[in-house]
DNA sequence: CCTACCGATCGGTAGG
DNA sequence: CCTACCGATCGGTAGG
């Protein structure tokens, strides 16, 4: 029944950080308790502090990984060759295979917007905020490209911009949280969504435009 | 410095309905303690017990009043005369001021999808899950009738009340967190995402539709 | 990586 | 509505 000496097939430090990112997605951070953790990954509570000094700091490299681990998946797609329609479905179909890979990520990021109080929630917000930044700046320079292609319905960018942060967080509100068991049904309909949404912001030289001329 | 012996502008158990609200939204169900509650309330601990006799009966009555004080301004405007489009709108913009006035209540009803788990947990899904069905049956009947007015593009029904979730699940989102102190920005923007989303479903007489023909 | 332990705080009760 | 108090658990430390 013993192991051998090695660690095993994944270190103690990558099972307790996926460990952590289970219960913390699942309880919350204050719902999930370092004794949770350490039973979790099959050691004693005191044990995860070789690890990491302190239960803010192991939620905040958590969130930081998360983060990076979501920007490398799904950035690329948008920078890629293609249309713009084809560039930005691209970004959301690797947005929602990371969702579905990885979810303890995404809900990690989601409930660390609001529901941490004192320093660990301005140490957060402020991480967050300066990515989201970052994200709705580069939105704006595709969107603008894709305006002057005519590919998309001459409206402001940064209105095409909240079109489309509007559009994924729904989207991804609903692939973690409002369907449960039934998530896969909703995958099943992502590309139909996808159309409605293009639709609406799709340019349209064949007709005369009402909403943004 | 004594006030006089009736309970105030407000009773007690109003108060304390109110500062529960504020602090479970702020915090969390865990992270929101009884003593803090108690200490916002302006008495001590003990006392909430002659009000709930737990901590969860507390919760599940705020997350109760929150679901059918949200129903009862945000109907109507789906039953009333008028185009779909207007009685969409209309919809929308009660959701909307409701979520100004009482951004507690959303909060408690987005937080609870999640981030509780045990006996509450299952609780509190189950009285959420109720509610939605219902919600999903009349926006199913409401696009229905859309569609055979023909303001609506002929997609099937479900795929259309899934946008108009998805839609509106990305405005609450940004309008609670997202944006933080700059939520009246987002507000502003609201009748041009708005624009954008009906204009994706909208039927368009004028042309083929490619979509869903 | 462990046992043993810290002060603080949790939800809740007794009793008035 | 209060004081006083309960066992349980919290994040974290000492020391090995």
């Amino acid at each position: 029944m013993s192991l051998p000496p090695q660690p095993g097939p994944t270190s103690t430090r990558d099972r307790l950080r996926h460990a952590a990112a289970e219960l913390f997605a699942a309880r919350g951070y204050v719902g999930a308790s370092m004794s949770d953790i350490a039973k979790r990954v099959g050691v004693r509570k005191p044990s995860l502090y070789n690890y990491y000094p302190s239960k803010e700091e192991l939620f905040m490299d958590l969130l930081k990984s998360s983060i990076d681990d979501w920007l490398a998946v799904s950035q690329p797609p948008l920078e890629a060759e293609g249309s713009c329609c084809e560039r930005l479905q691209g970004h959301l179909h690797k947005t929602m295979e990371f969702t579905q890979e990885c979810p303890h990520a995404v809900v990690i990021c989601r409930m660390a917007v609001n529901q941490l109080a004192g320093d660990l929630g301005e140490r957060v917000h402020a991480l967050l905020a300066g990515h989201r930044e970052e994200y709705r700046r580069r939105l704006g320079t595709f969107f603008a490209a894709a305006v002057t292609a005519g590919e998309v319905s001459p409206a402001p960018p940064e209105i095409l911009v909240l079109s489309w942060l509007t559009f994924l967080d729904g989207v991804l509100f609903h692939q973690l949280f409002a369907i449960g068991k039934r998530g896969a049904d909703y995958r099943d309909h992502l590309d139909e969504l996808w159309q409605l949404f293009w639709r609406g912001i799709a340019s349209r030289p064949e007709m005369e435009d009402r909403s943004f001329a």
